[in-house]
This record gives C-alpha cells, structure tokens and sequence, in this order.
RNA sequence: GCCCCCGUAGCUCAGUGGAUAGAGCGAUGGUUUCCUAAACCAUAGGUCGCAGGUUCGAUCCCUGCCGGGGGUACCA
C-alpha cells in the first residue's frame, strides 16, 4: 500500500526513490505506541522531505494523496505533527478479520511460504553433572522454538547433543576410584554419581576458597595435589578405550539418563533425536585427517589446530597434544554428520553466550571444511547467563548450584497453596487430584515463563520469588485468562462451534472490544517476529497484551448478560481470545489447565 | 593487552531512529448484589552511566571515557 504510493511519488518525480529502497522505507510503517495516534503509523514523510526539497507535511499530504486505502483502513485527513501519516484500520476491516480468524483452525495465520528444515541443538546438559537452574534456558527456550518454528510450518529435528563424553566423566571415574560410597551408589545411583562430581571438581579445581568452604574436599586435595592432571587422564583413558573405564562409562550412562529424563518429563520437553559426544567419537580422527589433508588445519606446540585468524589469533584446536580430541572436534563432526543426513537448511545451538567465541571459530571452520555442501545456515542462539544476587553466575553459599529440581518442586508446591485457597474460598470443590494437577500446570508454566519472558540475550539475576511468582506479567495471568474464558462457555452451555459459525457480526461498539480485536489479529505477526530473532520474549509479550486486553474487557463487559450481535460479538472474542493465548503457550511449551 | 556483552523507575527487567520512554514487583488509594478479585482502575516514581558526534529528530547509530560481566592454546 505505503509502497505502491511511494512508487508513484517517485513516478511523479517529486522525490526519487531507488527500488532497493522502497522495503526500508516500508518498514517506516508501525504500529502506534497510543491508540489515540491510530493503529499504525508512517513515518517516511520526514525523512524523505530533505530530498524532496519540500516540507515533511507538504510530502506526508502528497504520499497520503497516493495512498491506495482499498477498504482496510480510514482515509487519513492529513498530517500529524511534523509528518505522521496516522492510519486507522476501519472497524468492518477489523470485524472481518476478525471472523476469518475465529472461523479457522490456525486463527487466521498462514504458514510461511517457503518451509526449511531447521535442526534446533538445545539443552544439551553434562550428564554427569546435575541439572541446576543455569541448564533450565537452553531447554525451555529452545523448546519452544522448536514448537513455534513447527508452527510456523517449517520442519524441525530437535537434537539433544548430550555432553557424555567429556571430562566431567574423567571426574566421576576418578571419584569413583578414589572416594566412592558403594553403599550410597546401590541406595541411589544418581545422587552419589552427583556427589562425586561436585566433590572431585572442587578437588581438581584447587581453589584455595572453594576449599576451605569443604573440609573434606580440603582433604582430599591435599592427599591428591596431582588431582587435576590425573582427572584429564581417566579422560584420555575413556576415550582411548580403556575396558575398566569404559565398562564403568556403560554403567554410568543409563543412571545419568535416568535423572535428566525424570526432569524432561516433568518440564514436558522431548528430543526427536538425541545423539550425544559419545555418538560422534568414532569420527573424530577422521575429522582431524580430513582437516590436516586439506590443509585447514595444521600441527602446532603439538596440538592441531585451525588457525583462522593468522598467528596472533587463538586457534581453534581440534586434537591435543596428548592426542585426545576436544568439543570443538566434536561439533565439527556433528555438523557434518547432520548436514549428511538430515540437510538442514539452518542449524541453530541454543546455547550460553559465553561459547560464542567458540562456535564463530567453529562456524568458520565448517564453512571453509563443508563449503561445497550447500549452503546451510549456522546459527548461534545465545542467551545470558543465570547471575546470583551478586551478579555472578549464579552459586549457593555453599558453592553448589540450585539444583532445578528443587526449583521444580517449591513452584509446584506454592501453586498448590493458590489453588487450594482459591478453591476453598469459592467454594468450587475441586478434588485433591484437579489441585495438584492444576498446581503442576501453574508452578512449571511459572517457571519456564520467567525464562522465555526474559530477552534471552541478556543476563538475569535469578530470584526464586521472581521465578515462582503467580501474579502480574506470568503464565498464571495468561492460564487464568483462559480459565475465565472457558468459565463463561461452560457458565452458558455455549456451543463453540455454533460461536465460530456465528461469528462476530460487528460493530466493535466498546474501545475495549476494539483493543482486543487488534491485539488478537497481531497474533501472526508476533510468531513472525519471533522467527526474525530467535526470541520466544516477543511471543511473551504479546500474550500478555492479548491477556491485558481481555481482563480488561472482561472486568467492563458482560457477555452472556450481552444481547443480540453484541453477545455473539462478545462470545467471538472470547473464543479467538481462548484458543490464541492457548495455542500461544502451547507453543511456549506451557500447560494450559481447563479452570483455575 | 585484545575481543564480545551489559549500564533504562526503589528492585527485576521490557522497548524503539519518531510523538508524553513502558511493564511486573514494591508503595499509596479505590473496585466484588454482576460471566473466576491469580483480576480491574487510579496515583506516585526517570538526567535511559558520562561527554562529544551524525540526524529534521538519538535512550536507540558512531567515537571516547567510566562502571560491571564474560571470553581469550590444549575444560565444555
């Protein structure tokens, strides 16, 4: 619309404008922060009115003059200001889409025109370690990537690239030689797996404060000074294929499995694939020749490296001196192996923003190494870092991390307390089993809305009361949103479908109707949004626009109390409001509980 | 040293080359004969770290400085 103006403001010769320019020129058109200035917003005219050697409201009323409205929106009077272009979209406009959204499965949002295939890389924990709040970002904002990008239309194939390989496994191995409590491994294999980790990374680590915290790591760190060098060589002895540390290594996987599973299953969250380091192992020495023969990489200080940025630059080094390989061999032969068999059309690793470094040096690497594979996009989503109130990565006093268990555990239990008050004041009479289920919806949902409504890029100082809050901008706000919606289908003995035959038949009498309306229809542009970004944040925000817009609707308008159009108007928004703010925390990976 | 990120209300954080910079929490006041008050409405609270520059217009882009964090050859 804005362009074909522009197209003829330049044929008309009153300004010229090169095609190339005409979409960041479009892009000038956006929504209103105030209602009051319209529903968009275009602010080309002043920028433009230098070259047009005119004032920006002369050029606003000639670009207005050429706007070709068709009948979506209210014909602007003129400029406003210096050169606003205030558009309005006309309330039959609204009502119509309005319709087509309610009438469709997919609320009116096509899928995109061009599907890819995306392989999203997220989670990915340390088995050997335990999960603690730090690996809840990767997992939930990756999780829900996936779901919207499947949404969007595209194919995904999520992949849990676990860490099973590393040192971590050097440390448990170690630990198991040296400190293991039999009797507490047969009693519960993962907790003393766990114990033994954090206990011997304190004793390799050797920091003098971390010790004199842990009298008992103290100890053994004074027994054991080589502790560190002797870690790394469990590791190298796994990976040269030692048969008591491989045998050990088999018998720990199946335990270190177990535990991650329990809390996917809990979070909800699962892989299509999930081909950890282990499963690349076999390739890597292939990788290392493939990248020495063709001269990618080379022999230095006894390691081999791929030196991208000339000798002052850190190489990227893919085998060590000691021959073992490290994680960025491994990446390296995992994005072969995915391009040969899944050809994605993008890659995308959910992962803490502190390896950006090193997945720039890997992406690199892979460009010049697969550069006649096609071109497949890598791309590095990056999140912050969980920081404690001290603004450092997030550690109890005790130098342990909060386990997510935990966490998992205090949201569901305090939802439980708001739904069983809830319950008992309103006399509703729910059974203990409709609370606790309820309570695990609201207490997870809580949880993995504090970390999507963040924007992944920066760092968050993690607060439990934040994390497991049940009021204002949190998925509880959007659940009960759905509850009272579906409280006024099952108060009337509404028929849905009848509702979305029905349909709105309009007019949006009451501003507060008609600010529903718009935030509803928007609903495919934020997906999109999310899309251009990688930031489920957008997708966040907007439900609670939609969640706003619809308590603020429901405190001022009665709708089974409606009449006529009104009440068949009313009943539309509620439905298209249900099923979006559902579909969206669907595809935030929340659970969405029938009533509250 | 070099590279990257951050600095916005008391706190935690959104946000944008455009109009009067927002939300949640916290604070203060109000709302329930009415579809779920986990809600709604209102008020208070800001030198968008500092200084220059580009621009019709900068909190946003550029440069410098200050402050915080991260990374930086054999951990992942």
């Amino acid at each position: 619309m804005f362009r074909r103006a522009l197209e003829r403001l330049s044929a008309d010769g009153l300004v010229t404008i090169a095609p190339e320019e005409l979409p960041a020129l479009v892009e000038q058109v956006r929504e209103t922060a105030d209602p009051k200035h319209g529903d968009y917003s275009g602010t080309m005219a002043m920028g433009l009115a230098k070259r047009a050697g005119k004032k920006p409201r002369d050029l606003a009323i000639e670009i207005i003059r050429r706007l070709d409205l068709a009948d979506l929106f209210d014909a602007p009077s003129e400029p406003v200001g210096p050169g606003f272009i205030n558009l309005r979209v006309r309330d039959e406009a609204l009502v119509r889409a309005v319709n087509t959204a309610v009438r469709d499965p997919r609320m009116g949002i096509a899928p995109v025109a061009e599907p890819e295939t995306i392989v999203l890389d997220y989670s990915s924990p340390n088995v050997a370690k335990p999960m603690h709040v730090g690996h809840i970002r990767s997992t939930v904002i990756g999780d829900a990537l996936a779901k919207i990008l499947r949404f969007r239309g595209h194919t995904t194939i999520t992949d849990n690239h676990l860490g099973d390989w590393g040192t971590q496994f050097g440390m448990i191995l170690w630990g198991w030689k040296h400190c293991r409590d039999d009797d507490a491994f047969a009693a519960d294999p993962t907790a003393e797996l766990g114990r033994l980790y954090r206990l011997v990374r304190k004793v390799a680590d050797a920091k003098p404060e971390e010790l004199a915290l842990d009298p008992k790591a103290a100890t053994l760190a004074a027994e054991h000074p080589e502790a560190g060098r002797e870690v790394l060589a469990e590791t190298a002895k796994l990976h040269e294929g030692d048969p008591q540390n491989r045998a050990l290594w088999e018998r720990f996987m199946p335990v270190c499995r177990a535990e991650i599973e329990r809390i996917y299953a809990r979070l909800n969250v699962s892989f299509d694939h999930t081909l950890g380091e282990s499963f690349y192992q076999p390739m890597l020495a292939g990788v290392v020749d493939d990248l020495l023969a063709t001269g990618i990489a080379r022999e230095s200080r006894g390691a081999i490296g791929v030196f991208l940025g000339g000798e002052e630059a850190p190489p990227l080094l893919i085998r060590k001196a000691d021959g073992a390989f490290l994680y960025a061999t491994t990446d390296l032969a995992t994005i072969r192996w995915r391009i040969e068999h899944w050809r994605p059309d993008r890659v995308l690793y959910v992962v803490d923003h502190r390896q950006s470094q090193h997945f720039e040096q890997v992406f690199a690497t892979a460009r010049r190494w697969q550069g006649d594979l096609g071109p497949v996009e890598l791309v590095h989503v990056a999140f912050g870092t969980v920081l404690g109130d001290d603004g450092k990565p997030f550690k109890t006093r005790a130098g342990d991390t909060v386990g997510l268990e935990a966490l998992l555990d205090e949201g569901v239990s305090r939802a439980l307390g708001v739904v069983t008050a809830a319950d008992v004041e309103r006399g509703t009479g729910m059974s203990s089993e409709q609370r606790q289920r309820i309570a695990e919806g609201v207490g997870i949902g809580a949880i993995k809305y504090a970390d999507l409504s963040q924007n992944r890029t920066t760092d968050y100082v993690f607060s439990f009361d934040k994390m497991l809050q049940l009021t204002g901008n949190t998925a509880a706000y959007m659940q009960y949103a759905v509850a009272r919606v579906e409280g006024i289908f099952a108060k009337g003995g509404i028929d849905r479908g009848q509702v979305r035959h029905e349909a709105a038949s309009g007019p949006l009498t009451d501003p507060r109707e008609r600010a529903l309306a718009i935030a509803l229809v928007r609903f495919g542009e934020a997906l999109e949004d999310v899309e251009a970004d990688y930031r489920p944040n957008l997708l966040t925000s907007y439900l609670f626009g939609v969640a706003g817009a619809y308590s603020t609707f429901y405190d001022a308008l009665p709708v089974l109390r409606a009449e006529g159009a009104e009440r068949a108007t009313r009943l539309a928004l509620c439905d298209l409001t249900g099923r979006s703010l559902r579909t969206g925390l669907e595809l935030l990976g929340i659970p969405v509980p029938e009533r509250m």
